[in-house]
DNA sequence: GGTGTGGGTTCATTATTTGAACCGCTGGTT
DNA sequence: AACCAGCGGTTCAAATAATGAACCCACACC
C-alpha cells in the first residue's frame, strides 16, 4: 500500500456521527503510528482535504473537496441528471423514488421524489447512508458489482437494522444469484421493516455498477402484482438513467430488461 | 514536497475547461516523470478519487469526492448556508457574486451565482482557484488576516495575470491598509481584465479570516456610484454570512460595517 | 514500413517515509 | 507541589517506498 493510499484512507474515518477526529482518535483508529499520521494530517491538511480546530486541534474535512465537487458536478452533473428522471417515474408510479450512487462501501442517496398520493408514506432521509446488504438499491449494486467487491462486503461485518435483515454471507450470495436472473432487487423490511422496495442498478461508463434507482412502498401497499406493475418501468427508467449518466448498461442484462415479463406482462408495447 | 501532496495537486488540475486529462496531458502540465504520474493517478483512482474512461483512457474526478462532501457539508454545511445568501444578494444587485474559502496560500471558491440580468456577463469558473494579491477577494481577505500570513504571501512570487495585477508589495501593503480602513476591498483588472470586484471578508469562530464574499461585474458597468451603491448590501451579507458560519465579525470592522459610509472616504486611490 | 503518438511497465538507484523515543503542555489526583 | 496520564507534536537513524531513464506495445498516419 502506497502513502498516497494511506494518505486518503485517513479521509474515509470521517462521517455524519464522527465529523471531527484528533491525532490521538486516529491513531486508535487506524493503529498506525502517531509520527506517521500526524505528518499524513499535516500534509493533507496544507493541501485544503483537511483543517484543524485552532482550539481542539481536531481535524476534519477540508474546503478542498468542496471545489473539487463542484468540478465534478459541472462536468458530470449526477444530480441534475437524475433528478427529472427520479421525479418522473415517482409521478408515474405514485410511490417515493430515489436513485443512489456507490461511494466506497455503503450508498448515498442523490436524489429523491415523493409524489405524495397516498397518506402513509416512506419518509426517505437524504442524509442517510444505506448499507449495500440491507436495501434493495444495495443488493442491486451487489449483484453486479464485480467479484471482488461483493467478496468483501460480504465478508465484512454486515449489520442487522432490523429482525428481517439478511445477514448469512450464503444467503445473501443465494439472494444475489436471484437478483442477477430476473435482472432487479427487491428487498423488504431489512433496513426499514414498513417498507418494501424494488432496485435496478445504474452503470457508469466503463460498465461498471456506480449506483441504483429504487422504488420504495409502505409495507401495506407492497402487494406482488402492484410491485410487479413497476418492474417494466423501473428498469426502463434505470436504463436511461444509465445512458443519461454516460454508461453502458451490460449487453445481457439489457437483454434481460428488453424480455416482456415471462409469467404475464403488464406492459402495453 | 511529499508524495501526498504530489498526488493532491493533480486533483487541482480539473477545471470546467479541463474536466478530464490523459497520461500525456499530465506529463505536459506537470512536467514530472510520466511512470511517476501514472503510479500517482492509479492510486488515486483505486481510492476513488478518479475515474479512467477505459475507451479514452483519460481520467476524471471519482466518486469518492462527492461522498467527502456529503459528510462534510451534513456536519459544517458551508455550501448549504452560502447558497441562499449568495442566491439573493445576487438578485438583489443583479451581479454575479460569488463566497470563496480560503485555502492555505489561495482561494477556493464555494459557490456563485449569476443573475443574468444583463447581456454580458461576469463568466465565474468555480473551479478556477483564485490569487490572494490579485483578486478582491484575495485582498479582503489579506487585509484582515494576521501579520506573519499577509507577510508570508507578500514576499512570495506575485504573478502578474494581466498587465494590471499589483505585483508590487509595498503598492499592495498600501492598498490593504485602505481596505483596512474602509472596510471592503475593490480590484479591478487584476485578474481578468474585464472585471471589476468588490468584497468583504468572512470571519471563522476564532475571528480570523476564513474567505470572502465578493461581487463581481463587468469592467464596463462598473461605474463609481453603482459599486458604490453595493457596498452596505455587500457588507451586511458578509455579516450575516459570518454569523451562520458560526464565526464572529471583529468589532472594530463590525462598526465600519455598520456605519452609513460618508461621501469622503479613504478608499480614492 | 517508417515514424510519431499515445498509455503503460521495468528495475537499479536514491530519496523519502517511517517509528521508537522524546518533548512540552494541560488538567486531574494525591 | 509533586505526580501522573493524556494530549499534540518532533527528532533522526534505519528501512522502505518512490523515482525515472529506458523500454514495450498498440495504433494511426503518412
Amino acid at each position: 500500500m502506497g502513502t498516497i493510499t494511506k494518505a486518503l484512507e485517513l479521509l474515509s474515518f470521517f462521517s455524519r456521527r464522527r465529523p471531527s477526529i484528533g491525532l490521538g482518535d486516529f491513531v486508535r483508529l487506524t493503529a498506525r503510528d502517531k509520527a506517521t499520521l500526524h505528518r499524513h494530517l499535516v500534509e493533507l491538511e496544507q493541501n485544503g482535504f483537511l483543517e484543524q480546530n485552532p482550539v481542539t486541534r481536531a481535524y476534519s474535512l477540508g474546503p478542498a473537496i468542496l471545489r473539487l465537487t463542484s468540478v465534478r458536478e459541472t462536468t458530470f452533473p449526477t444530480r441534475a441528471v437524475l433528478r427529472p428522471l427520479v421525479t418522473q417515474l415517482a409521478d408515474d408510479l405514485g410511490e417515493l423514488v430515489h436513485a443512489s450512487m456507490l461511494q466506497g462501501n455503503i450508498l448515498s442517496p442523490v436524489f429523491h421524489a415523493d409524489p405524495a398520493k397516498h397518506g402513509t408514506q416512506v419518509s426517505f432521509d437524504e442524509a442517510e447512508l444505506q448499507p449495500l446488504h440491507a436495501t434493495a438499491s444495495g443488493l442491486a449494486v451487489l449483484a453486479y458489482s464485480d467479484e471482488a467487491f461483493s467478496k468483501r462486503i460480504l465478508s465484512g461485518p454486515l449489520e442487522a437494522h432490523t429482525a428481517l435483515t439478511i445477514t448469512d454471507p450464503q444467503a445473501l450470495r443465494d439472494r444475489l444469484s436471484l437478483i442477477r436472473a430476473s435482472g432487479f432487487a427487491r428487498a423488504a423490511g431489512g433496513f426499514d421493516t414498513e417498507v418494501a422496495s424494488q432496485a435496478a442498478p445504474l452503470f457508469g461508463p466503463s460498465g461498471s455498477v456506480i449506483g441504483a434507482l429504487s422504488v420504495a412502498v409502505p409495507g401495506v401497499r407492497g402487494t406482488e402484482k402492484q410491485l410487479e406493475s413497476f418492474r417494466d418501468r423501473l428498469c426502463a427508467a434505470a436504463t436511461r438513467a444509465t445512458i443519461s449518466l454516460g454508461g453502458t448498461v451490460p449487453p445481457d442484462l439489457a437483454a434481460l430488461w428488453a424480455d416482456e415479463i415471462p409469467t404475464q406482462e403488464t406492459k402495453k408495447a
